[in-house]
DNA sequence: CCCTTTTATATGAAATTTCATGTTAAATCC
DNA sequence: GGATTTAACATGAAATTTCATATAAAAGGG
């Protein structure tokens, strides 16, 4: 057990701090799920994108940024490498040609469909760990509080 | 509305997956925040260090690095930039030679004193906004989890 | 003790990410 | 409908991050 508060100051703030486990379940999480990922020959930004296209197939950058929870110059850049990979196609769309939507191809889609049955097991066990109540709660909290976070109307 | 579920597949599943949910809370309700600490002159990691401290000041780097969620040689970076604007100052331990203990200095505290109090201000809206009940079991959870998932004994 | 292994931290070099901005297209305003 | 503003995406250059590994010190064996 490692010392909580060597300092002078009061009670531990961090440990306890909402953001601060917010950031450290979802990053500790995560990591278990990253190497299953990374082992099925993905970047970790790649299986998020990849994951995102299976809810919005053909969206546009900005869009797709915003849901994967990154910048829009980086989604950029990353979908160029999935797209060099055969994981996703571009396609300017017609009604508007500022936009560049995004599609998963075959190759992408199948990828993504047995990484997110694994995905879903890992979170099956992840919420039976956690057990009963808690795991009953967990992901109605966390919706309410997204909604409540977000400006738009969607995720 | 976005159009949920624009492709053949079944239903949406990143929008419900446990750990897109916690990663999108994480991210939307500490990009509030972090404009906060940018606006006082910090970096989001450097944030995230001095908070750290706050906890366990004198931790050494490998601990630190764990307790900050980020890869130690990254960590290591972030005090040397730390140290030089004198927020931070490393001490090696004489009971181990090979460790570097990291303590905050005067100004560190003082920021980070500041920030906390803020930070606490900010979470208290948060969970205000979320009301009542899920206000009251979001932290329990998050800690219930973080158990779980954390191979150590502490956080 | 000496040798080998493990642990703690730092660092070079490559890769990725960020920030600001350029380009092109649509929308808005007179 | 031409001029102006706004929106979408891409990209150069700087900054940060990662990965592998070097260095140094402690621990373990025999």
């Amino acid at each position: 057990m490692t010392d909580q508060k060597t300092d002078s100051s009061g009670r531990p703030f961090v440990v306890s701090y909402l953001l601060y486990l917010l950031a450290a379940v979802s990053h500790r999480a995560s990591a278990e799920f990253h190497a299953h990922a990374r082992a099925a020959g993905l970047r970790v930004p790649e299986w998020r994108v990849l994951a995102c296209l299976m809810d919005e197939d053909g969206a546009m950058v900005t869009r797709l940024a915003r849901l994967s929870l990154m910048e829009q110059s980086r989604l950029t850049r990353i979908v160029d490498h999935m797209a060099e990979r055969g994981l996703v196609s571009r396609r300017s769309d017609p009604e508007d040609r500022r936009r560049v939507r995004v599609f998963l191809t075959e190759t992408g889609r199948d990828l993504a469909t047995g990484l997110i049955a694994d995905a879903q097991a890992h979170e099956t066990q992840i919420l039976k760990d956690l057990g009963g109540e808690d795991a009953e709660r967990i992901k109605p909290i966390l919706e309410a509080l997204l909604a409540q976070l977000d400006p738009q109307d969607d995720v």
